[in-house]
DNA sequence: TAGGCCATCTGGTCCT
DNA sequence: AGGACCAGATGGCCTA
């Protein structure tokens, strides 16, 4: 469809489209007979359109940087395609949400304990699993947020 | 060299 | 009418 060869309607990066032009002037030819002036009209509509797709695809790239550079990578010397960043964030946010729930889960608990348990453990809560950090975060964030890339065909 | 990823162009559709 | 969004097509670049 597209031959980047031989078309009145150059693109700005060097590459031409063919089709769309040879499409211009079959209609040229038959509703547009002899109106360049329209051709020409038609040709700058279709130049800005371009450019507007452009910085459009451009921003959602930017996005797609912004969105990288908050969620986890590790040991990934390569950055992650669009389809892996987006399976990555939603994975994060659910390990996110997760964490949270339990938090506040253990932060219940731990008051339940304390109004009901001081006299007798008193420092028993410091041993709960929910609240041990971790020594060795990678690990750690592995446990907790799971994320494979094999996972990915899953999701899909 | 095949396959994956990406940028770009393009026409269609929807919205303002 | 014109802009935003979308999906399909295509070619370029990179890597295994």
């Amino acid at each position: 469809m597209k031959t980047c060869k031989a078309s009145p309607l150059e693109n700005g990066t060097g590459c031409v489209v063919r089709s769309s032009s040879e499409r211009m002037e079959s209609r040229a030819g038959c509703v547009l007979k002899g109106s360049s002036e329209r051709m020409e009209n038609a040709a700058k509509r279709r130049l800005a359109a371009n450019a507007r797709e452009r910085r459009r695809m451009q921003g959602l790239n930017t996005a797609f940087d912004r969105l990288r550079k908050v969620v986890p990578q590790w040991g990934q010397d390569k950055k992650l395609s669009k389809y892996e960043t987006l399976q990555m964030a939603l994975s994060y946010i659910m390990a996110l949400t997760r964490i949270l729930a339990e938090a506040e889960r253990f932060s219940s608990e731990r008051e339940w304990l304390s109004l009901h348990c001081e006299h007798f453990h008193g420092d028993s809560y410091h041993h709960y699993p929910a609240q041990k950090p971790a020594a060795d975060s990678d690990p750690y964030a592995h446990r907790v947020f799971g994320y494979h890339p094999e996972h990915f065909q899953i999701a899909n």
